[in-house]
DNA sequence: CGCGAGCTTGATGCCGATCAATGCATGTGG
DNA sequence: CCACATGCATTGATCGGCATCAAGCTCGCG
């Protein structure tokens, strides 16, 4: 586990450095989880490459020909579409263990746009590869499967969200689902900086910055967050879960 | 292909009715796409049973023990997930040759209801002999992959439609979408037969039922469509796509 | 120090929700 | 076969939440 305090960013470093699924940290949340670790080294001589990718800069484009999935080493991704006429959507924020790309599978082009909030680094991991590897251990297979599962039960509780939710809930849902994964990580439930602006939240939530803005300023009125731009202190957790659960409706 | 005409409900057969992946005339579009012959033999042994579902019937609930995936063979369904507070979004509408089922695979458990919207058959698919079998066939590996990631791909496009249209916007995406699915199946583009209630169709854009219903008679008003109930005649689809584009934007 | 990106806050207006009444089809029992 | 119930759809009137437009404000950075 890491230093259970703010979530802040990682230092960056430019030089490739050497890490393997087998000793990295994150090998409970990510790919390996339930492999066995003499499979967890065959794993290890495919992710052979790691990528840096610096804030502001794009992993891939939508359009682009799938080849690999990217899993999260250290930092922060936005995932976004964009219809014909301009209009786009951020279909989620991605962190440290979470796999991206899995949407250029069904047609081997990326459909979305993957961009770093912060200087980050991703494994690469060449799709026909983990597809090969996976027909040998079924571990990895299911794990692979699950993943792919998780994603779609998340996009599903997103369109809940947008169907049905109010401004209040939805920003209350997004952070209560920011710290929680964050908590798994180690970091602090209750402390958290944000790394995407309020225009992304807001396109991620249906909502406009303005609104954003405005409903932090009413959670923090109510002495359930203290926001200072993008530092959030999180004062009355269970508020937010009300909001979710609509009790008071 | 099968007629042409009007998207009519197929007669239901209460008795077991012979059929095999090999001979199903969804194979195109169903999970042996592209598989070999002898390949799909083997998928026929595994794909031993069937199912009846019934109108107003549930395929499987929320929390139900996941063990086999679905194919739908005949009919139409839709899926639901609810939160807590009673809340529910529609998640999408299947017909056939489309698989049911897939967010069960993350958890060991369904994590939405599946209703069957009319008289229905659905071939059942053993999760678990499914896994061992796409070991065996990198081809039936690749296309289960394929069609996962391409309901990711359709559900971040939902939450663009709910993040980011307006009514008449997602009422036009909506009936695009139908008809061309229904195309592919061999029925017309033009006249098809809505097999869901307002409140439904209204659960799934994020409206209510009265809005989906006045976005009805304004498209008539305006030409593009002819609504008799749940019978539609698409008048101008070019209407509908330039709503889509947003063209007038 | 001053610029600019991002954030906050206010005033106003509109789209879609809500509440309510009526209409229309299907089916059931007298 | 009609009377009535029931579920679904349409349409109108009103209301409210969020978008939009428009200023300022804050903070990091060259």
């Amino acid at each position: 586990m890491q230093h259970a305090n703010t979530h802040t960013a990682a230092p960056f470093k430019l030089e490739p450095f050497k890490v393997a699924c087998s000793s990295c940290n994150l090998r409970e949340l990510c790919l390996p989880f339930g492999m066995s670790s003499e499979q967890v080294e065959k794993l290890d001589s495919m992710v052979a490459t790691r990528r840096s990718v610096a804030r502001g800069d794009t992993l891939f484009h939508a359009g682009e020909a799938f080849q690999s999935l990217f899993a999260v080493r250290a930092g922060f991704f936005k995932t976004c579409v964009s219809s014909e006429d301009g209009r786009d959507q951020v279909t989620g924020f991605q962190m440290a263990g979470e796999l991206l790309g899995l949407d250029g599978i069904g047609t081997d082009q990326h459909t979305c746009d993957a961009v770093a909030l912060e200087d980050s680094q991703v494994c690469v991991i060449p799709f026909h590869q983990l597809e090969e590897l996976s027909r040998e251990f079924s571990d990895l297979q299911h794990q692979l499967h699950k993943i792919m599962s998780r994603e779609i039960v998340r996009d599903h509780g997103v369109m809940l969200l947008l169907g049905s939710m109010r401004a209040e809930e939805r920003l209350a849902a997004f952070l209560l689902n920011l710290t929680q994964r964050l908590q798994t990580r180690g970091f602090s439930a209750s402390s958290l900086i944000l790394r995407m602006t309020r225009e992304e939240i807001g396109s991620y939530l249906g909502l406009k910055l303005e609104t954003v803005s405005r409903t932090f300023s009413k959670f923090q009125e109510d002495g359930v967050l203290e926001v200072k731009q993008r530092q959030i202190q999180v004062l009355d957790a269970g508020a937010l879960q009300k909001l979710v659960n609509g009790s008071a409706c």
